[in-house]
DNA sequence: GAGTTATTGCGACTGAGTCTCGATAGCTGC
DNA sequence: GCAGCTATCGAGACTCAGTCGCAATAACTC
């Protein structure tokens, strides 16, 4: 879905040091399909001995997040985990089963936030939505 | 927005015991207009010597949560927060600036649900919106 | 190749949320 | 009203995610 020579160019472009750390962190980034929390990173650069410390995968995610490359997620289960997309405004849908996550777009929420927002009289800045169930593979496995 | 009577009575309906912990918390998240943390909680029980441990509110809420009374929800900032509610399926609009919450039926999003699942061959099981925004009080004093 | 400074590792720390266990107090049945 | 059963509570230790401060390191720049 996204390489890791992407995540090194974006931080490249944005003026970030090109790191040893952040180099094996867009790789392990790369290679998850689906969504990943930061502890999921940590246990997996230990596994290869990458030597990419807690603090530094906390911050990595920051400066990731901060560019779009990846985005926070909460899960239903109230765990915070992130996923790797392109920085355009979009949300995703994750399974449940396997946790594959896919970009949707939000053609037809704005409609509906829009009308939300002339019943409430609220102005909306943000909104955030996160839809959970079944892949097709899942599905049909099930 | 919702009365202490009415979470005592759901607690009561649902077979669980009434005691005065779980009095003094319906209490307490009565009196919120809007969101509320289980830290809040917590800090307004000690300021009002109700005696109730952070234990306590933590379970007190859980079971809140499974009855639906009130629903868990991921503020922007990554906190975890609560908002007393109907149980029946809706969704809720946070004002960025005093924390007040207001209801939204989904109307319009389950159409949008369905096409994305149509689209990307998923079967959604559950959704989550949630909206950010000033609300009408605090768009006026701006 | 030297200098500047962003970034890292380390390790201590914080704060939310959980767990255990003995004590307490609701409810039920009499 | 009282006794007994047991759900619930309080206390406090514990866990785990995430943060912070600081000295050491290593990318870039010139």
């Amino acid at each position: 879905m996204v390489d890791a020579a992407t995540i090194v160019d974006a931080l490249e472009g944005a003026g970030y040091r090109l790191t040893a750390p952040r180099r094996a962190l867009a790789g392990l980034i790369a290679s998850r399909g689906g969504h990943f929390t930061a502890e999921n990173l940590l246990g997996e650069s230990r596994r290869r001995r990458l030597g990419v410390t807690r603090a530094t995968v906390f911050r990595s995610l920051d400066v990731l997040a901060d560019l779009g490359i990846v985005e926070r997620l909460d899960l239903p289960s109230g765990e915070h985990a992130f996923v790797a997309c392109e920085p355009v405004h979009h949300h995703h849908i994750v399974c449940s089963s396997c946790g594959r996550s896919t970009e949707v777009e939000d053609s037809g929420l704005e409609a509906v936030a829009a009308r939300i927002a002339r019943d409430t009289g609220y102005r909306i800045d943000t909104h955030r939505l996160e839809l959970f169930g079944l892949c097709p593979t899942c599905r049909s496995a099930a």
